[in-house]
DNA sequence: TCTGGGGTCCTAGGACCC
DNA sequence: TCTGGGGTCCTAGGACCC
């Protein structure tokens, strides 16, 4: 059978250079995006790697470090991340048919069908084309399963940054190149196995590569397996062009200040899932459950705990969110315990199924012109919502003065999704 | 004081059934 | 001493991903 050839192409640092892209002085400075509610940083340049701020790190403990250095820090902007990527892939779609968009930042190609005399600089002028259209900075990985295009980027990013692309197929002894990774730089390989292989004297991915299958199949499970496999050039994972419809949809946050009252969690739950009921449409589906969790601050443990979910069956998968809206708070009526000051909650939907699914029967079901209805108002809503702004019509449950709202004190404009925040061009000068 | 959010898959073990 | 055995389904928890 004929080798595979997939390539990995990844966003540089994504949400900095989003930022970067539209704040011109922002170049060549150390630049830093936050969580939502402002906590931990989640995206760095590459000044801040160098200054040695870890990924997911709590921005209060390196607040020193920041103000020394300069550094430009964010609040988490999704909707510009949200478009910049989606320039992202569409230019690269404009290249190679077979894509799988597989991340905000990232998508695998799959070049084994275009006949491309020379993938590496085929894949060269590729990352000048998306820098050049989108402003975005992007590395590549080629490898012949995606496990080694994941592999070959990580060596582009770390030892072949001034070229941004890396080719296994280019070099005889891909061994070699292997060597260099350390196994938690695998794809599928996290900080709890890698530390296992450690142990076992199994440093890096050639190490792993050559690895006995049945003992990696044994304490790794078939994922460890699959790591291995791929690493030898057989493919366990094909290109997925479309995406699978999802299982789970949830939408949860922390607050910005601790909430007590049983009528400020019902306005956050009530917000939470009418975004529930948007996505759920937005993806076909209808939810057959909803869990509704609230959490007390776990990382004070000066504080009373207390933990608790519940989940409530509807009575006919939906994606309405007025029906959504009632189930949830009879979900929080049922976990809300008085006396205790909350940092989280939020609502996942599951059970989800096809929207195509849903049968109606116009004769039997009384409840059939009610649903219509309501549907309709549902579409309304959101082509109101996605026009206009993601709140501008919303639940009288959900309040108006949101005091949960997180904290999001550096956010950058929303410079392409909202026309009120479209960035200006000073002509006079 | 301050610590993100949204997902997937796999496995072990219990419940249940015949 | 010996206490049936095998199959399926479900769920919680763990590990991983970005």
């Amino acid at each position: 059978m004929k080798s595979k050839i997939f390539a990995l192409v990844d966003c540089n640092n994504f949400y900095a250079s989003c930022e970067r892209v539209f704040n011109g002085k922002l170049v060549g400075r150390p630049v830093a995006v936050l969580s939502n509610n402002d906590g931990c940083i989640i995206a760095r340049s590459n000044e801040v790697k160098e200054l040695g701020i870890p990924m997911g790190a709590p921005i209060y403990q390196w607040q020193e470090m920041i103000e020394r250095n300069n550094v430009v820090v964010f609040s988490a902007n999704f909707p510009l991340y949200g478009d910049m990527s989606h320039r992202v892939m569409a230019t690269l779609a404009e290249f190679v048919p077979d894509i799988e968009i597989y991340s905000i930042d990232e998508a695998f190609l799959d070049l084994t069908n275009l006949h491309i005399p020379n993938v590496t600089e085929f894949c060269k002028e590729l990352k000048a084309t998306v820098e050049k259209w989108t402003g975005i900075p992007v590395s590549i990985g080629i490898g012949s399963s995606k496990t080694l295009a994941k592999a070959a980027n990580k060596l582009a990013k770390k030892k072949f940054r001034n070229v941004g692309v890396f080719n296994f197929q280019d070099h005889n002894n891909p061994d070699k190149y292997l060597e260099m990774l350390e196994v938690e730089d695998l794809w599928g390989i996290g900080r709890k196995h890698a530390k296992f292989l450690f142990r076992h004297n199994i440093n890096n991915a050639k190490d792993l590569k050559y690895a006995d299958q049945g003992f990696i199949r044994k304490w790794l499970s078939v994922m460890g397996q699959r790591v291995v496999l791929e690493l030898n050039g057989t493919c366990c994972y094909e290109l997925e062009k479309l995406p699978k419809p999802k299982k789970n949809i949830a939408f949860t946050r922390s607050f910005g200040h601790y909430q007590e009252t049983y009528e400020q969690l019902e306005e956050a739950v009530s917000y939470f899932t009418r975004k529930i009921g948007e996505k759920l449409r937005k993806e076909e589906a209808l939810a057959s459950f909803l869990q509704i969790f609230l959490l007390t601050n776990l990382h004070n443990d000066k504080l009373p705990q207390y933990h608790n979910s519940v989940i409530v069956r509807l009575f006919k998968p939906s994606n309405n969110s007025i029906t959504l809206i009632k189930a949830a708070i009879k979900g929080l009526k049922a976990i809300f315990k008085e006396g205790y000051k909350y940092k989280k909650a939020g609502v996942i939907s599951l059970g989800l199924i096809p929207e195509s699914h849903k049968q109606y029967d116009l004769f039997i079901d009384p409840e059939f012109e009610q649903a219509l209805q309501q549907s309709n108002l549902m579409d309304t809503l959101d082509k109101i919502n996605r026009k206009v702004d993601a709140d501008a019509v919303k639940f009288a449950v959900e309040g108006v003065r949101r005091e949960w709202w997180m904290n999001q004190t550096r956010k950058s404009p929303r410079y392409t999704t909202s026309w009120k925040e479209i960035p200006l061009i000073d002509s006079s000068r």
